[in-house]
DNA sequence: CATGTAGGTACAGTGGGTGCAGTTAATACC
DNA sequence: GGTATTAACTGCACCCACTGTACCTACATG
């Protein structure tokens, strides 16, 4: 072998080939579950719009709803990957606070459009809900690991996860239907109102 | 007509067939869940344990996931009810506590062991994720009744709600692992670490 | 006792999702 | 350049959750 990880390669055509076709499946599956809904749409008729057989659109996809969220592990990963690159002796709480931040920044309007989809179709907030079990499940292992794996801190980092993921879908939601801005949103509830265990220097306001 | 809600009625023999099929129903569906698992159990199983045909499984839960919720409507109903059922002038956040306080308060040894499951059956997680969003429309609709209609209401009441159940998931996920008491434990992360404009004097510690 | 109706059944169908055995074409290797 | 590999994709048969519909039967009720 030439490399010792797939990922290590340079992208070829069929590299290429392979993210186009996801691409496009994804980019019909949601055009079709906004214009007609997502029961009224069938697999059939995703893999058709997108030029490929229904088989092909389970080895992109491991659930038709799946394709409406097509970048989620990459975001988790970048997640997972923004939060442990804080320096060494920050306060975890703190670098939790600034990295929700930074992501909640980050939404481009072009996601929002997606979180009003989300707001409105029933189905697609059940799995968006499960979506984010990945980031509770992230943010909790990050406070175990600096907290010590101990019964009361893996509670309080399931809570505390579980907590802040439910206030930012509230706030993201809102921003895809009322145009309101996440990030403002979160901080003012959570932040402020909840009297925030988060303040530190860096961050007061 | 004799009555003019079914629920009038005096409870007959076809009420108590048809509850005590549903009875059987969920308790040979909890059982062989957890005895093979979620997805190695088919309706049809199921159904036959109950001594039933499978197109009547159906008949009483929507889902096969719902019968591992046998009493989620009625709990949901309970817990409205109490919500509404505070004196008129008290503070919708303090109602809102020891409403949720009481419930967790109430949860019995052998609901725990379904948390237990809960906790280590994915699917069945995915699916209590669901329910739980009853209560976040449940507890978003009473606050946003008692602050008005407006977006601002309507997002900080989502958040809240959002947070709230989040953390008692959390806890009670926990008191069926470890055997905690979620009532304390989700007093002390929310009411204590969260700072919680909870308080009143009726609720001081 | 007559009759309406509720709980249940049988059956055929839709659609999501999987396992498997290919085919084709790009790529890696010599 | 020729050959072996491999990756993307396909077709097919299958399982199972779930639904619509017509039907049966026993209890309830007047």
């Amino acid at each position: 072998m030439t490399t010792s990880k797939k990922a290590d390669r340079q992208p070829n055509s069929r590299d290429q080939q392979r993210l186009e076709t996801r691409r496009s499946l994804a980019e019909h599956a949601i055009r079709l579950f906004s214009e007609q809904g997502y029961d009224e749409t069938t697999v059939e008729e995703i893999a058709a719009a997108a030029g490929v057989s229904a088989r092909t659109f389970f080895l992109h996809f491991s659930t038709k709803a799946a394709a409406a969220f097509p970048d989620h592990d990459a975001r988790v990963h970048d997640f997972v990957t923004r939060l442990n690159a804080g320096a060494p002796h920050v306060n975890p709480l703190s670098q939790l606070r600034s990295t929700l931040d930074a992501r909640l920044d980050g939404e481009s309007p072009s996601r929002l459009v997606r979180y009003r989809l989300l707001a409105e179709v029933p189905e697609l907030r059940n799995e968006d809900a499960r979506t984010d079990r990945d980031y509770e499940k992230a943010i909790a292992a990050y406070l175990i690991l600096h907290w010590g794996d101990t019964i009361e801190a893996e509670v309080r980092a399931n809570a505390i996860a579980n907590a802040l993921i439910g206030v930012a879908r509230a706030t993201l939601s809102a921003g895809g239907i009322y145009g309101i801005d996440a990030r403002a949103a979160t901080a003012e509830i959570l932040w402020r109102m909840f009297g925030s265990p988060f303040d530190d220097p860096l961050h007061s306001v």
